[in-house]
DNA sequence: TGATAATAAGTGTATATACACTTAATTAAA
DNA sequence: TTTAATTAAGTGTATATACACTTATTATCA
């Protein structure tokens, strides 16, 4: 089901050997459907918490980093500062994070909140019920491996 | 870069032995990021062609498929069928698809149009130019080995 | 020191994503 | 066959994403 199926035989076709073939081997394909697939059922889990995948992470980040500038924030999750920008809009309004004008007032400083630690001691039970689920799943293993080659992925398309 | 990193001690937190581990080891968290990282790298490289790297997936899942029901093409992207409603919208104005109402009148056949195939002709060497890119950095085996493990993922993640 | 470059962040706009709900059409059941 | 259940698709809303551009502040240099 996870691929381009053909229907007739004029494959050949833009000049390349096998149209299919970029359905199978694309790494950008794969990688989004694979986000795409893998936030489903992590978002499902975390329901009850409130949160989205992406709030989760940048609140987890948050709380580990804190207070910290929004640029290094952006670094950290490989994320446009501008998506953050926006994100932390939601986050803030919801009062699971604060922010305030740093040393350098250019920048911005992002804290987490009690009630954002609130919300994420209801979340990180949910998280980890979502994690074991994909760890069973793969085996740990394989998931050990994927993820460092994700990271490596990441590093390159970085450059 | 790619990881929460602690200031202070206080890591033991929340009832989890190490709060930093999730921002290493959640798979969602890293297949996401990953998502960006390699979607900004093809769509620096598609930009010539007008096409994002979802709409590339979705003419050439069309091209490959057409005519096809939403719903079959949503099960293919692995995509929520009024998420990619949403993206046929876009491709739809610009002329580079077609659809029209199915023999089953509830269904909505979509085509790839002469335009459509011809924004094709020119993205199709411009993705080799990325997926290249990628194939160097990770090695051709190692990349396969990847795109198998995200392929086992999303069958896992979709149970 | 005053002009200029560099840096951090925000805004406007467009696309991507999916849940809850609705509508229209077909199929199954009474 | 009329009604009920099922199925395919669309809409309202909210979040996620990032580029191009702008603004405010700091750093550099002539």
């Amino acid at each position: 089901m996870h691929g381009f199926h053909m229907k007739s035989d004029d494959n050949n076709i833009l000049g390349i050997t096998n149209c299919r073939e970029i359905g199978r081997t694309c790494a950008c394909f794969k990688v989004r459907k694979a986000a795409r697939a893998i936030t489903k059922l992590y978002e499902e889990v975390l329901r009850p918490s409130g949160l989205r995948a992406t709030q989760f992470s940048l609140l987890m980040a948050t709380r580990v980093m804190g207070p910290v500038t929004v640029l290094k924030l952006a670094q950290v999750m490989v994320m446009d500062r501008t998506t953050l920008t926006r994100n932390l809009e939601i986050l803030e309004k919801r009062g699971l994070i604060t922010s305030k004008t740093g040393e350098d007032r250019r920048e911005r400083e992002v804290s987490l909140t009690t009630a954002g630690m609130e919300v994420l001691t209801t979340a990180v039970p949910l998280w980890e019920e979502a994690q074991n689920q994909v760890e069973k799943g793969l085996g740990e293993e394989r998931l050990h491996n994927l993820l460092g080659d994700l990271s490596e992925m990441i590093s390159l398309a970085r450059k």
